[in-house]
DNA sequence: GTGTGTTTCAAACTGTTGTTTCAATCAATT
DNA sequence: AATTGATTGAAACAACAGTTTGAAACACAC
C-alpha cells in the first residue's frame, strides 16, 4: 500500500475535484463525477470532507497555496530599479495567471474564484490580492514620484494587471483569433516581456509629462 | 390586454432568464426560478422556447443585438486621426464592457459567453469579435506604420483590450480593493480616458523607438 | 484470534430539476 | 353561439443530485 500523500483516496478526490471545479465551477460539478474520476465511492466525500462545499473550500485552499509556492517573486536588493521590479512583478503575475491545456488546475480555480467569488472562499482569495495590489502600487510610486493622485495610481495598476489577466479570462477569444501556431507560441516569457515593455513605455511617457509640468 | 412587446409572457421570460443567466450561468439557473421571476408557469418555457437551452440561446442573441445597438462606434471621416479613432474605440468598448449594479444583463451575459463559450452560442459571439479585433489592429497599424511584426501588433491589441475587459472580469476584485466612494466614481468616461491615455503613451514611445531605428 | 478504529461500498433517501401531459381558459373568427 | 387555435396551469414523470445508512472489509495493536 503506497503511503505517498497523493495516492490516498482523500488526495485523489481533491485532485479530481480541483480539476473539475476549475473547469466547470461548483454548481455544474457533481460529486459522482468527482468520485468517478478519483476512483472513489461517493460516500467518501462525506467521510473525508463532510460535504461538497467543504471539499470545494479544501480545493481552493490547496490551489491557492500551490500557486503562491509555484510563482514567487524574486528577492529584490536595495538597488533593484523599479523598472526591473515591475518586470519581475509582471513575469510572476503572468506565471500565476497563464493557464494552458498542459497546466494544472490550481491557477484556473483561483482565477475562477477571483472572477466569481464564492461566499466560502472570498476572504481567502481577496486577502491575498491586497498585498499584491499594494506592492504594485508601491512600485509605480517609485517610477512616478511626481504623480500623487491616488486614483490615477490605482487605475494605472489596473491597466497593468488587466493586461496580464486578459490571457486567462479571454483565453477562448485569443485561441479563436490567432492561428494555432501563433497561439501555441504565446509563452509566459514572451507575454510578460511585451506587457512590461508596453507598460514601461506608458509609464515613461507619464513620468516625462509629470516632470515637464514642474 | 397590453400589446407592447415587453409585456407578453414570452418577453418577460426572456428578460428574467437573461438576468439570471448573466448572473449565474446556464447550469446554475433553474427554469422554475426564471418563471417565478417572470410571473409565468414553468410549462411556458417548453411552450415558447422548446427547452431551457433554446431559451438560453434566445437570451444570448437578444443580449448581443442589444449590445451592438447600444454601443456604436461613431462615424469617422477621412481625416480623423488614428489617435482619436483609438480613443473612440476604447470608449465604445468600455461602454460595452462596463457593467455595474445598475446596468442591464445584456453586456454581462455576452461577457460570460466570451469567457466561457457554450457550444450553442460560440459562433455568434466569436464571429462578432473578429471584426472588432481587425478594426483595432488596423488603427494600430496607422499609429505604428513602421511596426510590421504581426505578432507584436496582436499582443498590443490584446494589451489594450485587456485593460478594458479588466473592469468586467475582475469587478469583484476592484470593488474589494477600492473604497466605496472611489469605486462608485469609476464611470465609463473616466476609465476610457485613462486607458486611452495610458495606451497612447505606450504607442507613442513605440512609434518613436521604431522611427529612431530607421 | 480478538478488539478497535478506519475505510469502503451499495443501497436507500430526500429533494430538485427539466420536461411533459392534458384539461381549462382565453382570444379571435365566423 | 360555436369553432378553432393559442395560452395557461397544476400535476405528474423520470432522471439526477447531495447526502445518509449500515454492514462489510481492512488495518493495526495486543
Amino acid at each position: 500500500m503506497a503511503t505517498k500523500e497523493f495516492d490516498t483516496t482523500r488526495e485523489r478526490i481533491i485532485d479530481a475535484a480541483g480539476e473539475i471545479f476549475a473547469q466547470r465551477g461548483f454548481d455544474s460539478t457533481t460529486v459522482r463525477e468527482i468520485c468517478q474520476s478519483a476512483g472513489a465511492n461517493v460516500a467518501a466525500v462525506n467521510y473525508y470532507f463532510g460535504d461538497k462545499q467543504r471539499l470545494y473550500v479544501e480545493a481552493v485552499v490547496r490551489a491557492h497555496r500551490w500557486r503562491m509556492e509555484r510563482a514567487k517573486l524574486p528577492e529584490w536588493s536595495a538597488d533593484t530599479s523599479p523598472q526591473q521590479k515591475l518586470r519581475d512583478f509582471i513575469t510572476t503575475f503572468i506565471r500565476r495567471v497563464r493557464t494552458g491545456p498542459a497546466d494544472t488546475w490550481h491557477s484556473r480555480l483561483v482565477m475562477r474564484e477571483i472572477g466569481n467569488p464564492s461566499a466560502a472562499c472570498a476572504e481567502l482569495v481577496q486577502s491575498s490580492i491586497r498585498p499584491q495590489f499594494d506592492l504594485l502600487t508601491g512600485i509605480l510610486r517609485e517610477i512616478l514620484p511626481n504623480v500623487t493622485n491616488e486614483k490615477e495610481l490605482h487605475l494605472t495598476t489596473f491597466s497593468i494587471v488587466g493586461q496580464c489577466l486578459f490571457y486567462h479570462f479571454a483565453d477562448p477569444v485569443v485561441r479563436n483569433l490567432l492561428d494555432a501556431k501563433e497561439y501555441d507560441g504565446l509563452d509566459v516569457e514572451k507575454l510578460a516581456a511585451h506587457i512590461a515593455t508596453f507598460s514601461l513605455a506608458a509609464l515613461k511617457q507619464r513620468a516625462t509629462r509629470a516632470g515637464a509640468t514642474r
